[in-house]
RNA sequence: GCGGAGUUAGCUCAGUGGUAGAGCUUCUGCUUUACACGCAGGGGGUCGGGGGUUCGAAUCCCUCACUCCGCACCA
């Protein structure tokens, strides 16, 4: 047992080395045992070329702190780790390392590029999972997944002929939102609206033979030149005439009709005529149709404009485009007005892009018949939001969901099952097609589009465990408990899986959904590279330990928002160093470990004993009870408080006069250890699942049955543990000391200057326990003398503590004016609560309608603070 | 425009009907042999404004102001 610490805990020395232990001894890998309820949680899985951010150590730390929670509880417990091939993140970053080599992915050829990917994969895919490793995940590895692994795709390829099948994913030509850097499709929800300052041009349109003219306003003036139409609305008096008419397009000088379309115009809303562009807006588009206009691309699928906008403009890039068209517009008179005007872009959420609506054949998932029974599992309770406010979210969204554009012009990914024969025959089918089934013929290929990487991950809870295999896994860990993710992804992912899991296994695929918040910087800005105020967790580690980085996340994990600063992983650091340093004493005095401890006799334990054991134990009862909430910034803050200011703060301090054998006999000294011995494992315990590494490294020292504090039990609280009488005659001695040690300096004495303290107690029982404890007070609140029971002299400072008036002689007896004046402050504090409270006793009202313990406590008050008044007023006499 | 969240100490935030809290910051004192990443003590808030319900409101209701976040966007 007497083993010496370092005066300082160091993280870097422990961290690495328990992990591997922790890994090598298979401690984070469920054993196959059906008969213990089990536990199961996936992982988020993070882009497999990403690096750890600090959004990731948010959700990994949660997750980590309910699996610990839950596998020290009994739980057989599965933490499912993997990564995400993020089809356009990934895509992108090695064609970016490719153009570096002056290499392009389209000399390299579909194919080519594929096998650079996974090499790029094989290279840097480990990353994220050593950095998670970093962070203390006790993810089990051995069952780790790639959403592009064999099994997976399996599932992607069942789900989607199924959905096929059904009628339920259908290939269409559509007006799609289109990424003209990233060269795909995108869906509705990985299009970002961004604020931006522009200019909205008024355009003269001539009307065609005749003199007058019309005004429209836009803000892409390049379009006009793929305008098909002008449209007002028909009750427009003003325009009424001009219906059936035509319009010429200045620049392009091409006649366009003049139709009445009633949907898209506003009367009321600026010229009320509209130029129409059926092929690059998503209005104009359902206009066009309406009115059998003709679509005239005039921009491509890189954001050039095409030969269909005229020889001046084709090959020019969108933007280029437009201010060519507003020279032009100049030169020819027919720009009356250019006004600047703030509006909202859509853009590509992964690359900025603005996005250029584009007609172009998709592949879709219908997707109310999916979204209806994922509302009622959310509405019924067999899903759980929380924080439940996020429910409002889910329901408005998932009530407004249009189809989901499920196909994208990219190489890296899932390509879509779907087989193509020299006939045009189109096959869908989970295995590869050999032939065509309609016309026998062998030339086949396949879709060249795959699928939105949001369509894997959205099976990932079932596909991850085998399915559509019946696996054991499956059978064991499935549907899994539950689901922690950002709040960010409750469209993109959570919604997704709801969906999927609830048509493809027959059951919800997680019973809760914890959503955290955004990490942001100390002022609630957003990290960005651009503001340069984002933090690495990975510097974080290195600098203060990953138990301080988890710790930090913990107790800022309320709310949308989680303030983090450097500083504050510095204040949790000091918080482990406190531990370490608390263990440290403790093992200085302590001859036993907790194999030969033997048990503790309640009975035979002091006051003081049995009031630190009661508040360890109410400690526990709130950990619990807040973990099963989700309060992690609750559960924390109650073992911190515990530990620093009750542990550390009193009750060592309480029991150092017992250890050092300045009090007490051997057996109170057996006694104390073995209290500091239980109080130190059942907190390191508590601890645990919050700061793994210390509580691990200074546990083992303790000498348990168990192999590691991973596998030893979770404390819950013991009834037999509560004392309500030892908090309460701790309670009154404690805030002794603090009247003392407050009074010591506002009288100005030193704290070597020592006092004489007078209690009355007012039973026999309560004289006697201060009595027994007057060593402490002496101690702690460094006295010479305490006197139970005696009057307490005139000349001495009066005040009613935790219902006992108490008495300190000072060895002089002037009295300085600040104290007076801090007398007096605290009387009429005094005075002013009392007068509410007699107030409050003689109303009829009060006395009638609040509940019998209110009014007892408040009788009560007033009591104590009326004696408290004429104690503190004897202090003013001279 | 629709929906949601918020406004509490200098800062960041807990606190859903019964005497206003934490961490950090700040100030004062302390080389008390576990820890200066420490110990002890102090200061600091009309709980955004107004109204209502109630014996009693930071807490419930109404209203106004401001902030933030989704979703949908009118050229």
């Amino acid at each position: 047992m007497k083993e010496e610490l370092a005066k300082r805990y160091e993280p870097a020395d422990i961290e690495q080395r328990l992990y591997a232990t922790w890994e090598r001894e298979g401690y984070f890998t469920p054993v196959a045992d059906r008969e213990r309820p089990r536990f199961s949680i996936v992982i988020p899985p993070p882009n497999v070329t990403g690096r750890l951010h600090i959004g990731h150590a948010l959700v990994n730390t949660l997750q980590d702190i309910i699996v610990r929670w839950k596998r020290m509880s009994g739980f057989n417990t599965l933490w499912l780790p993997g990564t995400d091939h993020a089809g356009i993140a990934t895509q992108m970053v090695v064609d970016r390392d490719l153009q570096r080599q002056g290499i392009s992915r389209f000399d390299l050829g579909r194919e080519k590029f594929v096998e650079k990917v996974w090499e790029w994969k094989e290279k840097y895919g480990g990353e994220i999972i050593d950095q998670l490793k970093r962070l203390g995940a006790s993810c089990d590895w051995t069952r780790s997944r790639f959403t592009l692994d064999e099994g997976l795709s399996h599932a992607v390829r069942t789900v989607f002929v199924s959905l096929y099948n059904d009628g339920l994913i259908y290939r269409d030509l559509a007006m799609v939102n289109w990424c003209p850097l990233c060269r795909t499709a995108i869906s509705d929800v990985e299009v970002e609206y961004r604020d931006r300052n522009d200019k909205l041009y008024q355009i003269d349109y001539p009307i065609a033979d005749s003199d007058r003219h019309v005004t429209v306003a836009t803000t892409r003036p390049e379009t006009m030149l793929g305008d098909t139409a002008l449209a007002v609305h028909s009750d427009d008096e003003r325009y009424r005439d001009l219906i059936g008419k035509e319009a010429i397009i200045p620049v392009a000088n091409r006649r366009i009709p003049i139709v009445a379309d009633s949907i898209l115009v506003d009367m009321e809303f600026g010229t009320g005529v509209v130029k129409v562009t059926p092929a690059h807006d998503k209005n104009d588009y359902e206009a066009g149709l309406r009115n059998n206009l003709a679509q005239l691309q005039v921009i491509d699928e890189t954001g050039a404009m095409t030969a269909a906008a005229g020889d001046e403009f084709k090959g020019l890039d969108r933007f280029e485009a437009r201010k060519r068209v507003v020279e032009h517009l100049k030169e020819q008179n027919a720009l009356r007005e250019v006004k600047d005007y703030q509006h909202a872009v859509g853009v590509h959420g992964k690359c900025d892009t603005i996005i250029e609506p584009m007609i172009s054949r998709q592949w879709f998932v219908k997707i109310e018949p999916l979204a209806r029974p994922a509302i009622d599992a959310v509405r019924e309770g067999t899903i759980q939001i929380i924080p439940q406010t996020w429910e409002a979210t889910y329901f408005n969204w998932m009530e407004n969901i249009h189809d989901w554009t499920i196909s994208r012009q990219l190489w890296w990914g899932h390509r879509i099952p779907a087989f193509y024969c020299g006939n045009g025959h189109m096959t869908v089918a989970v295995d590869d097609p050999q032939a065509c089934p309609e016309c026998g013929s062998t030339e086949i290929t396949q879709e060249t589009d795959v699928l939105d990487t949001w369509f894997s991950s959205g099976l990932w809870p079932f596909s991850t465990m085998g399915w559509p295999e019946k696996t054991p896994d499956l059978e064991t860990f499935y549907p899994t408990d539950v689901l922690i993710t950002g709040f960010d992804i409750l469209f993109f992912w959570v919604a997704r899986m709801i969906m999927f899991g609830l048509r493809f296994t027959g059951s919800r695929p997680f019973a809760q959904v914890f959503l955290n918040g955004l990490v942001r910087d100390e002022h609630g800005q957003k990290m960005s590279k651009t503001k340069g105020n984002v933090i690495d967790p990975m510097d974080v580690i290195d600098e203060y330990g990953a138990d301080a980085l988890r710790f930090t996340l913990a107790i800022f994990a309320t709310g949308r928002d989680i303030p983090l600063a450097r500083k504050r992983v510095e204040g949790y650091a000091a918080f482990a160093n406190k531990i370490w340093n608390a263990s440290r004493f403790a093992m200085m005095y302590l001859d036993t470990d907790l194999k030969s401890g033997g048990n503790i006799q309640r009975d035979d334990l002091g006051t003081v004993e049995r009031w630190i054991l009661s508040r360890l134990n109410e400690t526990t009862r709130e950990v619990n009870r807040y973990l099963s909430a989700f309060r992690f910034d609750e559960a924390s803050h109650a073992i911190y408080k515990f530990f620093w200011h009750e542990f550390c703060d009193w009750y060592i301090e309480m029991v150092k006069p017992v250890l050092m054998s300045k009090h007490g006999s051997d057996d109170d000294r057996r006694k104390a250890k073995r209290v500091i011995l239980e109080v130190l494992d059942r907190s390191l315990r508590l601890l645990h699942p919050f700061m793994p590494f210390i509580t691990e490294e200074i546990w083992l020292k303790l000498g348990g049955v168990e192999p590691s504090i991973m596998v030893a039990p979770y404390p819950v609280a013991e009834e037999v543990l509560e004392d309500r009488e030892a908090e309460r005659m701790i309670d009154a001695i404690t805030a002794m000391i603090t009247t003392v040690r407050n009074v010591r300096v506002e009288r100005g004495f030193t704290p070597k200057d020592r006092f004489k303290l007078y209690i009355d107690a007012t039973t026999p029982r309560d004289a006697s326990l201060f009595r027994d404890y007057s060593y402490l007070l002496i101690e702690l609140a460094r006295l010479n003398e305490v006197v139970v029971g005696a009057a307490i002299p005139e000349g001495a400072h009066h005040d009613v503590v935790s219902g006992f008036a108490i008495g300190i002689e000072f060895p002089e007896k002037e009295v300085s004016k600040e104290q007076l004046e801090k007398v007096q402050r605290d009387i009429e504090k005094s005075k002013k609560e009392l007068a509410g409270l007699d107030a409050k006793l003689v109303n009829e009202q009060f006395l009638q309608n609040a509940p019998p313990q209110i009014v007892e406590g408040a009788r009560a008050r007033q009591t104590e603070l009326r004696e408290r008044i004429a104690k503190l007023e004897k202090n003013q006499q001279p």
